[in-house]
DNA sequence: CTCGCCGCAACAACTTCTGTTACAGCGTAC
DNA sequence: GTACGCTGTAACAGAAGTTGTTGCGGCGAG
């Protein structure tokens, strides 16, 4: 597969509303966010929808429609906005179930899955320190 | 994509290498450990060839051949197991390369780039800081 | 030499993600 | 009230990755 890059996607999307917003510009259409990200207007909606329903951004339907933040930059985490993509985990345990008549089959996965909550839970303390604002802040500088 | 199995995979695999020998087993057959993760040998022979190029691993040929730990369990860590199969990041950037007109599109992919690196980071050291002894302990408590 | 197992290539089935087209629905502006 | 622009979503194709399977050459201990 592809690698996913839908917290990629939806934190450019984020960061372009934000500095739109700086500015001046109310708000963005689906086809001027697209613009910057280079794709799709559809790929951008279904983004924008995932976004909306974690209730970071607004959207105002009808003419002079579009899309706004729904709380300040510095208030947005990655680690929302990861939750709101609904990305997959990093790892997943075994397609089909290992063999419950050997030891190591029948024990793997719960301690497997320990192991692989630790991981998630450090993931998202770091995902946790980093903002909207953050992140415009530092694209603006490279 | 289905989710990432091989992290999975090749401790489940190491974790029964470790029992076997301590049970005074010195090699295993793909076989008998297809059996135990319960799946293809084929499968099982692909990710113990990636744990036998990082050299957590050694094979027998010939005539009573297997495969053996090339190290003790206490000192193989999550993380060169990890990086033995080579599993890929987390989270990917954009397909499609940004427009560089807008300044979110010129800089975003440096900054996110940034962040990244910190988490993988942060995901590494939490697999460092377990070893195939500590997962195979906890597997035959549960 | 024989036999068992490894190593690897090739292939099918499946899933996920991206990108595209199409169209109904909504609400503001006129 | 109507027209228009944009959203919301379904449907579909293409690409890529993973799992599972078959087949076969190669190696080496006995």
């Amino acid at each position: 597969m592809a690698a996913n890059s839908r917290l990629t996607i939806a934190t450019h999307v984020l960061a372009w509303l934000a500095l739109a917003q700086r500015r001046g510009q109310e708000v963005l259409t689906s086809d001027q966010v697209a613009a910057s990200v280079n794709t799709n207007p559809v790929i951008i909606r279904r983004s924008l929808g995932d976004l909306r329903r974690a209730g970071l951004v607004e959207v105002r339907h009808g003419a002079g429609a579009g899309w706004s933040l729904a709380r300040s930059p510095e208030g947005i985490t990655l680690l929302e906005v990861y939750d709101a993509v609904g990305a997959q985990p990093p790892f997943g345990l075994h397609h089909t179930e290992p063999n419950p008549e050997c030891p190591v089959g029948r024990g793997i996965r719960p301690a497997l899955s320990d192991v692989y909550s630790r991981v998630e839970q450090v993931m998202r303390q770091e995902l946790a320190g980093t903002s909207i604002a953050d992140v415009l802040r530092e694209t603006l500088l490279k």
